[in-house]
Formats: C-alpha cells, sequence, structure tokens
RNA sequence: GUGGGUAUAGCUCAGCUUGGUAAGAGCGUCAGGUUGUGGCCCUGAAGGCCGCGGGUUCAAGUCCCGCUACUCACCCCA
C-alpha cells in the first residue's frame, strides 16, 4: 500500500452526484430540443485519426498546434482524443453516405471534448459539449435555425440576457481580397503591434483582430471590417440572416473582430456571451463551414452548427440562480429488527421494486433509530418498519415521515397501500 | 508556455505576526442518550507524519529555501 492518493489529472474533473440535478436538468432540456427542431443525435467515437484534425480544424489553429491529445495506438496510428466535434461529424457524414438522407441532415451530439490546455474558471482540459450541426444546405434561415436552437436552449435553461454576437468572414470568393486590405491596413504599422500579432500578420491575418494585447486595441478599432469586403453572395446571406433575426426580435450585436478560432468558418460565425464564469464569456460558438466537407475530402457540402460547453451552462445557471429540480428520492425506506426480519426485508423490497415502488432498506444490524435517522437524512417519505411484533401478526408498520403518522397494514395491503399513495408518474 | 494566490481532518476554516502543552472548531459520518422509532438538543468515537524535501534552532503547521499540487489570470476557446 502507498501512501500517496491518486487524484484525476490535472484539469479533469469528477462530476459528484450532488451535481446530478444540473446536469440532469441539462441534458433533459437538450433531448427536448434537439426533437423539437427535428435534429437526431449521432454519437461519435472519442478519438479519431489525428489528420481528420490536422485536416478539418487546420494546422495553424491553437487546437492542432498545442492543445491536442495525441498518441500512438499500438499500430503505430496516430490518433486524437477529440477537440471538438464538427470534424467527426463531417467525417461521419461522409464516410456512412449521410447525403442520401434527405437534405439538410440535422445532427446533434453530447459528450466530453479535450484539449491539452491550462485550465482556470470555466476551462477544463476534459469538458462536455452539446454539438449540433446541419449540413448540405446554405440557406441563411439554416444558419438562423441553428442560431434558434441555442437561443431556445438557453432560454427554456431560464438564464436572462442572452445576446448573439455575429460577424461575417466571407467566403474563398471574397476573403482574399479581404485578407489583403487587412495586411495592407497592418503593414505599415507593423512596429506599433505585439509580437503575437507580427506573427500573426504572416500566418493567420484573420486572428489580428481577436488580439486582447491593449498595444493593438487601436489599430484593430481602426482596422478594415470584413464585411465591407464581402462578395454579393455573402453579404445577401449575411443581410438575410440578420433579417431574421430582426424579425424574431433575437439580441445580436454585430461584432467585427469576431472571427474565431478554427480555421474552416466561411460566411456567418456567431458566439453567445455571458458574465459570471470568471475570465470566459462565450457558453456557445459556431458558424457556417461551407468547405469541410471538400477539405476532407468529400464533395462540397456546405453545414452549419455551433458547440456549447455543459460546465460552463451550468456555471451559468448557478451564477444567474436558477432553480434546479429537486433531486428524486426513493420513496420508501424499509427498516427492520432481527434476522427474521431482515429476511422478510430483502423479500419485500424485490416485490416493491418490481411494482415500480422505489424502495430501500439499512443495512448491517443498526438499531431502528439509527435507521429513522438514517431515512430521514435521505429525505425518505415512508418508512415501512417490521419488527418482531410485525412479524407475528403478519404486518408491517407504516411510517408517513412528514407529520409522522403511522398505520399498521397487513403484509397483503402493502403493495395497494402505496399504489394509492405515490403517483403513477 | 508565462505570471499572481493558496496548501492544517471528507467539507469550510482557526492556529502562523510574537517558534516551546494548539493538533483545534463547525459541518458531515458512525455510535449512544435504557426496554422497538427520525428531525431539535446532549454525549462519545473514527478521521490529520499541519502538501513533499531540505535548512535555521535546544525546539518548527509556526521562520528560510527548493519542489509539487491546486487555483486565478494571460494566450485561445466551450
Amino acid at each position: 500500500m502507498t501512501k500517496r492518493l491518486f487524484q484525476s489529472p490535472k484539469g479533469i474533473k469528477d462530476i459528484l452526484p450532488d451535481q446530478q440535478p444540473h446536469w440532469q436538468f441539462v441534458e433533459k432540456k437538450i433531448h427536448r430540443i434537439g426533437q423539437l427542431y427535428g435534429y437526431e443525435k449521432l454519437e461519435l467515437p472519442v478519438f479519431e485519426e489525428t489528420a481528420l484534425f490536422q485536416r478539418g480544424v487546420g494546422e495553424g489553429t491553437d487546437i492542432v498546434e498545442k492543445e491536442m491529445y495525441t498518441f500512438k495506438d499500438k499500430s503505430g496510428t496516430s490518433v486524437t482524443l477529440r477537440p471538438e466535434f464538427t470534424a467527426g461529424v463531417v467525417r461521419a457524414y461522409l464516410q456512412h453516405g449521410l447525403s442520401n438522407l434527405p437534405s439538410p441532415v440535422k445532427i446533434w451530439s453530447l459528450g466530453p471534448v479535450f484539449r491539452y490546455e491550462r485550465p482556470q474558471a470555466g476551462r477544463f482540459r476534459q469538458h462536455s459539449q452539446f454539438n449540433v450541426e446541419a449540413l448540405g444546405e446554405q440557406d441563411p434561415a439554416l444558419d438562423f435555425e441553428i442560431m434558434s436552437i441555442a437561443y431556445h436552449l438557453f432560454e427554456d435553461l431560464g438564464f436572462r440576457k442572452i445576446h448573439f454576437q455575429i460577424n461575417s468572414i466571407g467566403c474563398p470568393m471574397c476573403r482574399p481580397n479581404y485578407l489583403r486590405a487587412l495586411i495592407d491596413y497592418y503593414q505599415p504599422i507593423q512596429a506599433k503591434i505585439c509580437r503575437e500579432c507580427q506573427k500573426r500578420l504572416k500566418k493567420n491575418p484573420l486572428r489580428l483582430l481577436d488580439c486582447k494585447n491593449p498595444l493593438c486595441r487601436s489599430p484593430i478599432e481602426k482596422a478594415p471590417p470584413s464585411v465591407h469586403f464581402l462578395c454579393k453572395e455573402c453579404e445577401i446571406h449575411f443581410e438575410t440572416l440578420k433579417t431574421y433575426l430582426d424579425r424574431l426580435k433575437r439580441p445580436y450585436t454585430q461584432n467585427h473582430r469576431l472571427v474565431r478560432g478554427l480555421d474552416y468558418y466561411t460566411k456567418t460565425v456567431f458566439e453567445v456571451w455571458v458574465e459570471g464564469i470568471g475570465a470566459q464569456n462565450a457558453v456557445c460558438g459556431g458558424g457556417r463551414y461551407d468547405g469541410l466537407a471538400e477539405a476532407l475530402g468529400g464533395p462540397p457540402t456546405p453545414g452549419v452548427g455551433f458547440a456549447s460547453g455543459l460546465e460552463r451552462i451550468i456555471l451559468t445557471l448557478k451564477e444567474q440562480k436558477v432553480e434546479i429540480p429537486e433531486p428524486v428520492r426513493p420513496n420508501v425506506y424499509f427498516a427492520f429488527q432481527g434476522d427474521d426480519a431482515k429476511n422478510k426485508v430483502v423479500e419485500f423490497l424485490s416485490i416493491l421494486r418490481k411494482h415500480n415502488i422505489e424502495a430501500i432498506m439499512g443495512f448491517g444490524s443498526r438499531s431502528l433509530k439509527s435507521q429513522l435517522r438514517e431515512a430521514n437524512r435521505r429525505n425518505i417519505q415512508f418508512v415501512i418498519i417490521l419488527g418482531e411484533n410485525e412479524m407475528a401478526q403478519k404486518k408491517v408498520l407504516i411510517k408517513t415521515m412528514e407529520g409522522g403518522v403511522q398505520e399498521s397494514v397487513s403484509w397483503d395491503g402493502l403493495i395497494p397501500f402505496f399504489e394509492k399513495r405515490i403517483g403513477s408518474s
């Protein structure tokens, strides 16, 4: 026996039973919202071939450059714990020929993703994401639907002040023009921006815009916005999306600095921001990725989607003091005295549960007092007592904990008693 | 990767300034408060090499140094 206790790895958290009400609350809403919008669930593997993410997410991104959990399996194949869902969804779509389903193919997924980062408030190395994607359609109404799902979910969860940040970063037709303009703008003032940005200027100019270094603030403010360079198609797409947002009164801010850190985005990008989870402000982020399927070797296939972090959702629920339904407790605690009674209790328990009555018993050889205490702590509604007297009379004592009323019931009357009392839910 | 903060019981924390009966409290767990009964109250028990390693000293949770972990923040994101 070693003295050292094991600890969960850095940035990786257990979700203990006392957190389950929150999780179940959120997961229930997620299932319902998927149903409501006509999205079907897709379960993906937790790891994929590394190249999928390199190609899908993009070589130049932070995720691929420094945040992936990558290792070789026994055959020497490099695999990676998924750092996000979209690449995997598109892979599955292509692999299984889902394009033969009625278009658009509408999918949601839920599960853990992994990023090797320094943990902090609202950021973990393993966290859970709710992910929604719609493939095979470029209608801006679909962008709107995707955003509506996020909005609807947050509204359902009881969030206040839900607010979108939106932007359009163009397509392969118009983005080159924009990038050129951006570079032309930055080139002369290179000396006035931070070191990171000097690199970005060469590697990934779009990312110049979301630099938070105070040095770069004023250059960013004066930088040309991408929306001024959209081609006709992208412009119409963006304007139409905004019409829908206006029509349905979804609050949004057009944010020229929003470019997002993944390479696959085209046209629409958006986030939902919220306060109260430390320095993190995004509970949801997504956008359109019309070039991704092709980049992964498939036919041109447009797509839109978003991901939302469950841990951040739950932090927000707590921050905004949203009321969570009480955890469900068993209805019945079966207390006993003596070995004969105990044997009978084991039998009765089985019968109660067969009748769908939630029931637990006391274990070991604890006093009646101790069993009652336990039942009380566990917030049990009814305690059934089976002692020597009851054994002799083939009866049980049923105590209603709230109020403390007790009544004697015959063994035959046990099931009917509860079937009458406990709602058939 | 870089910086700040923190490390004493399962949890929340006192004690450290002024080194020497300070290993402590509350909550939780378990047991008991007579003969078969919960919540309030009372009593008791279990549970800590005071994060780890070194140093100073007659003496160190208490002072100094190193390490590690946790945490917050930067970068970026959910």
